[in-house]
DNA sequence: CGTGAGGTTGATCGCTTTCAACGGAGGTGG
DNA sequence: CCACCTCCGTTGAAAGCGATCAACCTCACG
């Protein structure tokens, strides 16, 4: 569902990529994590790229006083754990039960390094990388509690249903706490605003981890916090 | 002072990678700008990448309803206008008067083309600019006023002083504005803030452009919410 | 069936925003 | 050269939004 590779195009350019690089064993780089379980941890020795496979992961810090933001949620194709420092920045946890592909840093140095267009396609993905992250600082800084749902609500939908649909059924592998730290708001919040855009008929809460947008035009006026005509 | 390129290795390494670029009319390419000039628009064309020589420069954009967000301050030896799409997603504009070399995209992705080792310094520059991007994720999400002025200030003060410097003095080139939108907050309350740590002794002000760091390490303590025992 | 984690809702608090007034510095024109 | 004006920054008072604290609900699981 929510793990359909095959819809995963928009944000995750990396499956074509990933797909070119051929290991020898390739296949036995595949290990399976708990919902939970840690991929890595900050300050671990950073010596491998992982590709997931199946299920979702995300990317967090947390201070010292227990504050944790949330960078992102990598889905099936992305890779995670790209960076030049020799430890990780950054935690790695699964959120759903998933499949992830080790790729030991050197052997993906090496192949950046032997084909060059593998290298530039990095590049490209970097950047649109570093683009998309400019779209989450105008959330982070300058939109309101309502406007992070919506948003984030619409790209989780993006990446799963056809670009112009007027309507779609979420399944949010992650919890409201995930959810919350990724948006820069409490678990209450979250919750209160969902219900609100639930009473206002723009969605519909089957489960809490199953959304229906009804009407998706006047989410992203809600995104965009272009009224409140609602 | 504050455009002071010999200090300016730590956020900004990109002045090796630029200066291996040479053009043979590398330097008809120079302009200045003056003050709030734009560079360039959200939207415009992206035929050309920029690097600042001289002067600093803000990356933004705004909403519908004026809300702006500043992604960053570029300064002397960084690239700005990288990226992968058509036209350009952010607006850039001078903060200071300022000297800017224009780089045609499809000669500077020749060069990338041509040199492989170019690309990979280019992606090894794109990823230490995501994992700046983290820091400043934490800060919009999850950090405080207080916190997010400390930190503010000590990222400025650790690109113009010596690493283990105790205090620092600080020519601030961006407005209250550029700093509230580039933290998420509004003038008033940068304003106010500084005044906190003013009263608190962390920091004095002798103009409202320059910024004296009398205490580095409190500053960080600050900076990282790890106490107010001031 | 009991238990515990995740989720929702309510009441209150407090930080940041908003609205407003004022002060100072720099620039322009009389 | 000075008066005026405008922009920027600071400060005060009040409002509002999201956080906090707390209770309760729901569901999966042992």
């Amino acid at each position: 569902m929510y793990a359909d590779a095959a819809v995963h195009q928009i944000s995750a350019p990396l499956p074509a990529t990933a797909e070119k690089i051929r290991y020898s064993d390739r296949d036995q780089r595949v290990s399976a994590f708990a919902k939970q379980e840690m991929l890595f941890c900050e300050g671990d020795k950073a010596d491998n790229i992982y590709e997931v496979v199946d299920g979702v992961v995300s990317t967090y810090r947390i201070l010292c006083d227990g504050r944790r933001q949330v960078f992102e949620f990598s889905y099936p194709g992305d890779l995670v754990g790209l960076g030049n420092l020799d430890a990780y920045p950054v935690n790695c946890e699964a959120v759903t039960p998933s499949r992830i592909r080790r790729i030991p840093k050197n052997s993906f140095l090496k192949s950046i390094k032997e084909r060059p267009e593998l290298g530039r396609k990095m590049l490209e993905i970097a950047m649109s990388e570093l683009s998309a992250m400019q779209n989450h600082f105008v959330l982070l800084g300058r939109k309101t509690a309502l406007e992070k749902i919506a948003s984030f609500l619409l790209d989780f939908a993006r990446r799963n249903v056809e670009p112009d649909a007027r309507s779609a059924t979420l399944d949010l592998p992650m919890t409201r706490s995930d959810i919350a730290d990724y948006l820069g708001l409490t678990v209450e919040t979250v919750s209160r605003n969902l219900t609100k855009l639930k009473l206002r008929g723009v969605i519909d809460l089957p489960q809490s981890a199953n959304v229906v947008i009804r009407d998706m035009f006047e989410l992203e006026d809600l995104a965009e916090g272009d009224e409140d005509t609602v």
